[in-house]
DNA sequence: GGGTTACGCTACGGCCCGTAGCGTAAGTCA
DNA sequence: TGACTTACGCTACGGGCCGTAGCGTAACCC
């Protein structure tokens, strides 16, 4: 996942590839059993049909081990296009809250991100398997309204980015506060009005005559 | 903080209040060293001056600890009034940062949220002693901005309610999100814009001509 | 074959959890 | 004052999991 791929091959014995899909694929099973509590890197091990030691020697912990046993889940993500910007968000966002309806999920997730607060090699390895890999998605509705003319194009790229690491912030930062800090579900009509407001917001905030667009 | 206060004295020795306030200024100071991971009941306990069996005589485990010893913290969040709810609400998302400014407080709220996933007690829990006691908020400010005519009237008590829900999740959500997964800082700027993307947005959602508000 | 790296297995010290048991301290009530 | 009730401090313990060390074996390159 985010190991470096033996682009030159090195003597000896090769790891094995089996045994990382199968020890991702038991840290999964074990999050959706127990949560994050649940998850043992003996119990890992054993349930992969693996040594322990072959766990500790691939990831320095139990963090590094979940996160990237959930990092792909979001690569599923998907911008489909509707023809409005808002209807497209509205998309995303069911998506989104799709793959944290299992409590569990969410548990493990959030756990990592509390065990981040104060790794910042985890923290980095965060931004780079999840953040940086889905924010893509922003950029590409970002585009899309521009063309259709929903939202005005940026003064300039750090406007630009800046807008994108926001409306990135609010979408996943709304749905995971209303699943997991409110407990509340993420229906289709949730969805719908926050739509609404993120997309009307978003263009009274690109708009030059919004507010002072002062940079950080 | 949320237990039973005697209104009826019960006969026997009563509860030390000092060893309350002992024990969760001890917590706070361990979540402030050590983060989550480093704080041990067992730890707390010593630093308290504390038997380790007083301490689980009145909380559960650590989770709920920790929460109590948080929960004190947003008490002194304030809504001033800048006259506009624009700047009200760049007011108050500065100062939520600035409470999560040291990164152990983060971590320590995360990881309770992280256990609160899979745990409905802790969830109830959060929702009374940080949720619900934090609200008041948003209904001041929505309360301001329809007496200034910066907002239309909810045409009912649920809509209120839901769009007061929807503002919260989204303040809270994004800020912490920004915080803690983009690990990037809250600076003046990043409120600015984040207010007036909000309180736009939610000038349309409320907008009887916005969309349609199918209840959920 | 020799060299190199990964694997499985076992065993271990260490830390922390959460509880039990006991004697003692601090109150209430008669 | 003395009986009663509840909280406290202390000690001890079984149990679980962590993370590592050491060893023999397996897989791959030259």
């Amino acid at each position: 996942m985010s190991h470096e791929t033996p682009s030159a091959r090195r003597p000896g014995r090769p790891r094995s590839a089996t045994a990382d899909r199968a020890i991702l694929d038991a840290a999964r099973a074990a999050i959706a059993e127990s949560g994050w509590a649940g998850v043992t890197l003996g119990g890992v091990a054993a349930r992969a049909g693996v040594a322990k030691t072959t766990l500790y020697r691939r990831w320095p912990g139990k963090n590094e081990l979940v996160l990237d046993a959930l990092a792909d889940l979001f690569d599923s993500l998907r911008l489909p296009d509707h023809g409005s910007l808002a209807r497209d968000v509205e998309d995303v966002v069911l998506q989104f809250a799709g793959l944290l309806r299992e409590p569990r999920t969410r548990g493990a997730l959030m756990a990592v991100l509390a065990e981040a607060a104060h790794d910042a090699a985890l923290r980095e390895r965060i931004r780079v398997s999840i953040v940086a890999r889905q924010k893509h998605l922003v950029r590409q509705g970002r585009e899309r309204a521009q063309t259709r003319g929903e939202l005005p194009a940026e003064p300039d790229a750090a406007a630009a980015e800046r807008n994108a690491d926001m409306v990135f912030d609010v979408i996943a930062g709304a749905v995971l506060h209303r699943l997991l800090v409110s407990a509340e579900p993420v229906t289709a009509a949730w969805a719908a009005a926050f739509a609404t407001l993120l997309t009307r917001g978003l263009a009274a905030l690109t708009d030059p005559a919004g507010q002072d667009p002062a940079a950080q």
